[in-house]
DNA sequence: CAAATACATTTAAACTTTTAAATATTTGGT
DNA sequence: ACCAAATATTTAAAAGTTTAAATGTATTTG
């Protein structure tokens, strides 16, 4: 595991409005960058660099279809941040 | 789950000198400030500074001895911002 | 009680992140 | 081909973080 990894992985979720980008894909498995932006409220070019944090990091996968992006969640990368977390205990 | 506790604990482990910092204490078992400033090279300020952002997200336990502190994982701590994680997936 | 040790606080500079406005690009519909 | 919609990039300002120097505060030791 690398530290470089886990150092952009939590510094991808520690920002309430990337926080609640990740909560709203767990609960709602897809979102484009136009459902970040009703479900934020910041500007587009805010929510374009949101959600490249969140795509760079790993944690979010963006697929283009048309002119939507549709992200959803990398269960892989979140599920290998958790045990990362974990094993420090 | 409060989701301001995530962000912080998240921001405490996005930085290289604090990941350092819980990787030693989590091989270790504890650390004095003294011991994290010859483990990061940093100034007993900065290394002070670090210190409490992590006791602050309460990832990190300190109990001062004498003129020591001694740092310590918080275990249920750590184990609930895992969990919060996982329950992403 | 004086000196030394361990740590905290204040301050200020350097650096990074966040934000939105302006603009560019890419795609879809007519 | 043209126009509108969705997203990306560039830029610049505001806000936040990181760092170390200087200084302050306990606590132990001689």
């Amino acid at each position: 595991m690398e530290n470089r990894f886990v150092e952009k992985a939590t510094g991808a979720i520690s920002d309430k409005y990337r926080l609640a980008i990740l909560l709203e894909l767990s609960r709602k498995g897809s979102l484009t960058s136009t459902d970040v932006q009703e479900l934020t409220g910041l500007s587009q070019p805010c929510v374009s660099h949101h959600v490249k944090l969140l795509t760079d990091s790993g944690l979010v996968d963006s697929k283009k279809e048309g002119r939507n992006v549709h992200l959803s969640l990398n269960k892989t990368c979140i599920q290998q941040l958790s045990d990362f977390i974990e094993k420090l205990t």
